[in-house]
DNA sequence: ACGGGTTTATGAACCGGTTCAGCGACTTCC
DNA sequence: GGAAGTCGCTGAACCGGTTCATAAACCCGT
């Protein structure tokens, strides 16, 4: 009970192997007639090809390759990734591509991930998440010469193209919700001034909100969140509404905000900046800056195998906006007690 | 600028191709003087197998799978998962192995992946999670012969080897914890009845707690755990303390409880079955079953690897137990109200 | 000095596809 | 009717490793 291979389906169809190749692949080369035999013969053996032998001649390994750098306590929380990794998925097996997925420890072992994965050729290209200031990757990328995308660019080096979101017109957007419920005193939870989509969100955040608004950094996680809530709630003016980066500090900031005896959003307001079940399942619910990750990783992976297929310089190395997100108001966010402050 | 191959690696140490192959697989063959030289001139190349190649002629694919079928949007508000994959990719990475993902609609679809990843030897080997009774995934692994191993078995058919976790014990030890606090009225919110975990745990919970115990079903979801919490809690007599099948579901009867005017704990007391940072990111914090998933997902990937190694027919068809969950006691159990119920 | 065994190295086949030069047979055109 | 072109198909090389039969070189004891 070997596997049937194309010889078998030759022999089975009394022709050569390149015809078999050619009728199995759609290239012209052998009459109707032979095509419909040789792909009777096929189908009945339940022939499939070896993904190794296809990979070997084709020098193309029919996958990509997603590498995170982020500690799998973190990821896994943020429901953000599973729906991204979700949409890269459903694009890339329709198109017969395969995804690998490696957690590691920081971008630098990211970047060794991604030449090895080019070394052996075990993908076609990858996908970036989370860019750092001072990313190492699209250096590298560049320098062996694999495709990749960037999923929130744009790469500032301009080396890796990208799909991006607005974040700086998405803050504005914030912050003027924010305004217009009355708010004066905003407070601003980014995550760590490293990730460049971070730094971004946090200018956005000082030039809309003014250069006296409160701003905090943290690591994205829930601990870091509620510790940054309980010093910004410390301050005088104290904020009447915060931005949080993620949706998990969101959670983790009202839990902080109702120990230290404060009603949301009687007493303050609160936005998250990514939507999630996560926000509709705390009390108050929360108000979410909405964008669809799932259909964020389709677009991405799309890029990706677009630029796979053109081959090597084969241009296309502009970056690809993505729509903006969102606002989706819900119990968080009330204009302020008069008394409150 | 080519990619260098053992044949340049050859003609570089002056030597065939076998004694290279030799040589980098450390394999007899070669004098030690020779195979210092050809390493070092593997090295001088930056050399790196090709997987594609590797794969042709060793017949293995130098991959595991891993298809996971349940819908983006409960995976991503799990963190149990993203641990799970990060200890599965620990253990993989470390020897040299990669791990493809696919996230599919249902079991069926999952079957076919497994089938076209085999047949395409894309992969060595699967994981499964979430057994379902009547399975048809452990009878397709048998037919066409592929190892897997079952993450949180065991399988009854006993088609697939498992690392399992005696859930039945850990039901009846918190069981124990809430009689021990005096609870007299408890309720199970499991998952699907379809999951075999889950009707595991269903089951425990009715030998321990008594047949006249409350119990509701749902898919997993915060939404379908609040609707089953609003139930519960209009039942006379009312139920003093609620068992959550995973952490999701806690966190939303939580707000449900607290929505209906009941305080946890003094209300009504509240255990997850999955410990995460979601439960460490209420308030108050969560009672929570304790296993490690990071483990968890290692202990299953060794034991695949395992599997691949000993090639067809090498035994060790055996299920493993992983150890038992522990019992973490948060803020969320505590004695009955006297005037409660 | 010689037979037997071990160590070291090689050439060639092989894994399962893709691709291309080449070759009959058949059509087309003048 | 013969040159030119097209169509359908084949044989063989090729991708980059692994492996095996075989041979050359070396070691040993007698």
């Amino acid at each position: 009970m070997r596997r049937p291979t194309i010889a078998d389906i030759a022999r089975r169809a009394g022709v050569s192997q390149a015809a078999v190749s050619f009728a199995l692949n759609g290239r012209p080369g052998v009459s109707a007639a032979t095509r419909d035999r040789i792909l009777a013969a096929a189908d009945a053996l339940g022939w499939q090809p070896n993904t190794a032998a296809r990979s070997l001649s084709a020098a193309a390994a029919g996958a990509v390759g997603l590498a995170v750098a982020r500690p799998a306590r973190t990821l896994g929380v943020e429901p953000f990734f599973m729906q991204l990794i979700s949409g890269i998925q459903g694009e890339l097996s329709e198109r017969g591509y395969a995804l690998l997925l490696d957690l590691v420890e920081d971008v630098h072992a990211e970047a060794s991930v991604h030449r090895r994965w080019w070394a052996e050729r075990r993908v076609d290209g990858v996908l970036l998440v989370d860019l750092r200031t001072g990313d190492p990757r699209p250096r590298v990328l560049r320098e062996i010469g694999m495709p990749a995308v960037l999923a929130g660019g744009p790469d500032p080096t301009g080396a890796v193209p990208g799909v991006w979101v607005d974040d700086a017109r998405a803050m504005t957007a914030v912050v003027e919700h924010l305004h217009g419920l009355g708010h004066e005193h905003l407070a601003h939870v980014s995550g760590p001034p490293g990730m460049a989509h971070s730094a971004h969100r946090a200018e956005a955040f000082t030039a809309a909100a003014g250069p006296r608004a409160a701003r905090a950094a943290t690591d994205f996680s829930d601990a870091e969140g509620a510790v940054a809530t309980r010093g910004l709630l410390r301050r005088r003016p104290r904020p009447t509404a915060v931005v949080y980066d993620n949706d998990v500090m969101a959670v983790a900031g009202l839990s902080a905000a109702r120990q230290a005896g404060l009603a949301v959003p009687g007493d303050l307001s609160v936005v998250a900046w990514e939507d999630s079940a996560l926000c509709r399942l705390t009390h108050p619910t929360l108000t979410a800056l909405s964008r669809d990750p799932f259909r964020f990783g389709a677009a991405a992976a799309a890029r990706l195998l677009d630029l796979v297929r053109r081959g090597p310089g084969g241009g296309g190395a502009g970056d690809t906006e993505f729509e903006l997100p969102e606002l989706v108001v819900r119990e968080s966010t009330a204009p302020p007690r008069p008394n409150g402050g």
